[in-house]
Parts: structure tokens; C-alpha cells; sequence
RNA sequence: GGGGAGAUACCAGAGUGGCCAAAUGGGACGGACUGUAAAUCCGUUGCGCGAGCUUCGGAGGUUCGAAUCCUCCUCUCCCCA
């Protein structure tokens, strides 16, 4: 492997100018050219899936996975009994046992897209730190491990400094020996020599190296992403509807195009370097492109093209494009009426969906009592009415501005559908039957 | 244990007997502009087509009339021990 090391691209160079290098400690680059380093990030199983958020880690696996290393994904079986206490401002609830297992098959089902595990001595893997917790007795961790680091030493941090007035449990305040000790195991029984993650981790990751050098006087090392800002200040990762997540249950396709496709243009110069693979001299010849025409929005469109297809699918991308260009483009009314049932169908997938009945539509409906009663797409009439007066609401692509219109069998398309679409971008799919 | 301050709509925060469905700011939503962007501007933001109805921590009371006054309860914050 030595000999073909030397083609790798060098890990660091690659998170620098992607933008992807907050903290990084002594010596980790030489560590990391003398040749395969084992390196892993933890996932903290608070949800049943990973979110856009986390796939600034997941990215860093891959990317550290191809500059010839073997990424380690750890899902916290353990750590997530526990609750990290980085960056929050209160005591967390604790997951019960049953959600906790849900959450961590799911996330490693997500986990298994992206990385390479099946290509020899890079190959990636998966490890859950319940493994090495759930028979080690609160007794032997507060010797074997506890004895190590003192109070001093724990009260420093910045997760504990925050929580000194809100208060906080022994629970979460032990939360950093715990993950610290995952580190440990992993270097003593992996020799995984690097631990990575987002900035709010370092704390957390040093004690790991502390532990490691106190505990086996071991050299151990660190490198943290930083966190990633939105232009405007906003939390990245969420969008109206909240989180942005990788499942396509809670997210559909169509939506998490959406989502890369909407980034402010200083945004998505940041987004297109971390969450793509394209080189350097690919990212630079997109930017100049952009700037000549920034209304085509070329950086925006590339960077969830090749995000869309990472996680979800190549057809998924598709059908999310051609969604976009039904929904964005032009002509769109009779282009709606002309689809096929299936097209159709298909375009609308990641769109809510509505029933109401046949006869109820033969009959007609007002456009007030459409939208509010049977739809709910308004949560009252006054709201539906509102919105229809101020001319935000549009029925298969035309305005609707008159509250005592109705609906009739004329309206549907192919017979069966309605499109109800609040605002530009809220669509409802109504299906009547 | 003693003393003080407070609880108002999604949030912050005015209002201290009628002019209050409740100022103002933020957020959210919609419109115009545009590039499905940013900035800006406009509108909406308890329910009802409307008369009107239900809201200001909870329960009672005073009054023609209460977010506003009184009583009790619950909770929060601050100071002293």
C-alpha cells in the first residue's frame, strides 16, 4: 500500500480548501502522510435519521476514505443513553431503550450509502459504543477510566462552564469520560489513531486524548469541522417545515433538492465544496460560471444534483428536476393538464396529499370551504379567505382571487387530482375519488 | 423561613377600570419586485361572511363594564437567613 499511498490526495489539503478544517492538532498531518490512519466520527442517535446537518461528518468520512484512510462510523448506543451536553442549554431527556435501538439501525442503514466497505484495508465500518459499555460496570469505569482525569480538568470545559448556573445532572457532566473512553477503546483495541467531528466536539475529543495519553501514556489525535453558518445567520440544516433529513419518509426527494437548490449564491459557494467530491479546479470553473450568470443559478443546481443523487438516487434526482420544472416553470398550467397519470403521480410524490370525496366535487364546492374544511390546508376559513383575497392561492396553476368560486368535476386533472398550491411553493396534492 | 418582583397572543414586551381582540418589535405566512436568491416595499397574523363570540397563569368576587380592582390557588425570578 505504501507505493500507492503516495497518489492519495492529502486529507488536510482537502478539508482546507473545502473549507472543512476548524481545529486540528499537533501532528496530525504528519500522521496522517506516513500512511492508513483508522479515523472515526461519532453519531449521537437522538433522532431515526441523519439530517442534513450530519452530513457535514458523514462527508468527512468519505473524503477521508478517499485520501486512502478507513473511515470508522461510530453510532453511540452508549453515548446516547447519556445525552451530550455540548452546546445545550438544558438538561436533556433521556431516550427510552426501545427508541434509542429504532434510532441507531436507522442511522447505520443511512450510514452504509455513502462509505466504501468493501475495498480491502480502507474498507469502513461501524462500531456502537454499547458494545464495550453495556458489561462494563459502573464500578470498574470509575476506576479503570475516572481515576484518570480529574474534576479540575472536566469542570473546565466550555459544555460545563455554560451549564454552571442552569445546572446540570452527573449524568451529562460524565457524558465527556464516556465518549472520551470510546476513544480510548478504539485506539487501544482498533488502533483508530484519529478522531474527527464538528467543533462543538473538541472538548469532547480531547478528553479522549487526554485519557489516552494519561491512561496508556498513548498519542492520539484530533482534527473538528467547523460549524457551518448560513449567510443570513440562520441555523443551516432547516427550512420552514423544520429539519431537513436524508430519510425520504421525512423528507421526500423532491423537497431535499428543493432545499440544496434554494441556497442564498454566497451559501451554496461554502455548500458545493463540503458536500460534493468535485475538485478544486471543477468547484472554480462552477464559480466563474456563476458569476457571469448568477440568475441560472449553476452552483445551486450542481451542488443538489450530486447531493440529491448521493443520498437518494440518480432516478430520484429526476423526477425531483422535473417536479422543479413543472412547479417553477413556465406554461405550467396546460403543461399540468397534458401529464400522464403515472407523470403525474410521480411529480408529486414529496408533495402532501389530500383526499377528499367524488360525490362531495360533483356537487361543488367553494373555493373557502375547499381549502379550509376539506383540505385543512388552511387551519380556518378566515385564514382561507384572507389569503385568497390577497392572492395567494392558486388552483392547477391559476389564481384564484374570487372568495365565492367553486370546484367542480371540471376542475380535476385526469379526472381525478387537483393541485392546491398556497403561496409559490406550498403545494397540495388533492386526490378526489 | 423572611422580604420583594412577576405571569399578557409564536417570542420579546407595552397596557394598570370603558377609546383593548389588546401598542411596538421580532418571527411566521402571503403579495409586488427578482433568479424558486438577497435587499426592499406592501398586506395578514384568536374564531366568524357578518352581527358577534371566545382570549391576557387558574378559580372565584366587586362593577353597568375588568388584561386592568379584591380574595384564594399554581408557577417563575430576585434579595436576606
Amino acid at each position: 500500500m505504501g507505493a500507492k499511498f503516495g497518489n492519495m490526495k492529502n486529507f488536510i489539503e482537502e478539508l482546507r480548501w473545502r473549507g472543512m478544517l476548524q481545529d486540528i492538532m499537533p501532528g496530525t498531518e504528519e500522521l496522517l502522510s506516513s500512511g492508513v490512519v483508522k479515523g472515526y466520527i461519532g453519531f449521537d442517535p437522538t433522532a431515526d435519521s441523519l439530517g442534513v446537518g450530519n452530513l457535514v461528518q458523514v462527508m468527512s468520512l468519505l473524503h477521508f476514505q478517499q485520501c486512502g484512510h478507513k473511515p470508522i462510523a461510530l453510532v453511540g448506543g452508549a453515548t446516547g443513553m447519556v445525552g451530550d451536553p455540548s452546546g445545550k442549554s438544558l438538561e436533556r431527556n433521556l431516550l427510552n431503550e426501545e427508541t434509542l435501538q429504532h434510532n441507531l439501525a436507522c442511522q447505520k442503514a443511512q450510514l452504509e450509502k455513502f462509505l466504501d466497505f468493501n475495498c480491502g484495508e480502507r474498507s469502513a465500518e461501524i462500531v456502537n459504543n454499547y458494545d464495550w459499555f453495556k458489561n462494563f460496570s459502573f464500578l470498574e469505569f470509575i476506576r479503570d477510566v475516572g481515576k484518570h482525569i480529574t474534576i479540575n480538568y472536566m469542570l473546565a470545559k466550555d459544555s460545563v462552564q455554560k451549564r454552571m448556573d442552569s445546572g446540570m445532572s452527573f449524568t451529562e457532566f460524565s457524558y465527556q469520560l464516556v465518549q472520551g473512553y470510546d476513544f480510548y477503546y478504539l485506539w487501544k483495541h482498533q488502533g483508530v489513531r484519529l478522531q474527527m467531528g464538528g467543533s462543538d466536539q473538541w472538548g469532547n475529543i480531547v478528553t479522549g486524548t487526554e485519557l489516552i495519553r494519561r491512561k496508556d501514556a498513548g498519542e492520539a489525535f484530533a482534527l473538528t469541522t467547523p460549524l457551518i453558518k448560513k449567510a443570513d445567520g440562520t441555523k443551516f440544516g432547516k427550512t420552514e417545515g423544520g429539519n431537513v433529513w436524508l430519510d425520504p419518509k421525512r423528507t421526500s426527494p423532491y423537497q431535499f433538492y428543493q432545499f440544496w437548490l434554494n441556497a442564498a449564491d454566497e451559501d451554496s459557494k461554502n455548500y458545493i465544496r463540503i458536500f460534493t467530491l468535485k475538485t478544486k479546479e471543477e468547484v472554480e470553473a462552477l464559480e466563474t460560471e456563476h458569476l457571469k450568470a448568477p440568475h441560472l443559478r449553476l452552483l445551486q443546481k450542481e451542488l443538489a444534483k450530486e447531493v440529491t443523487i448521493r443520498v437518494h438516487s440518480e432516478k430520484d434526482y429526476l423526477s425531483a428536476v422535473e417536479a422543479s420544472e413543472i412547479l417553477f416553470g413556465k406554461g405550467t398550467a396546460e403543461a399540468l393538464m397534458n401529464l400522464s397519470e403515472t407523470d403525474l403521480l410521480a411529480v408529486f410524490e414529496g408533495v402532501p396529499q389530500v383526499e377528499i370525496s367524488k360525490n362531495e366535487l360533483d356537487a361543488g364546492i367553494n373555493i373557502v370551504d375547499f381549502f379550509a374544511d376539506k383540505t385543512n390546508i388552511f387551519s380556518s376559513r378566515g385564514e382561507a379567505r384572507k389569503m385568497i383575497l390577497g392572492g395567494g392561492v392558486l388552483v392547477n396553476k391559476e389564481k384564484i382571487d374570487n372568495v365565492e368560486r367553486s370546484l367542480n368535476a371540471s376542475d380535476l386533472i385526469r379526472e381525478k387530482y387537483i393541485l392546491a398550491q398556497k403561496g409559490k411553493k406550498n403545494y397540495f396534492l388533492v386526490i378526489c375519488e
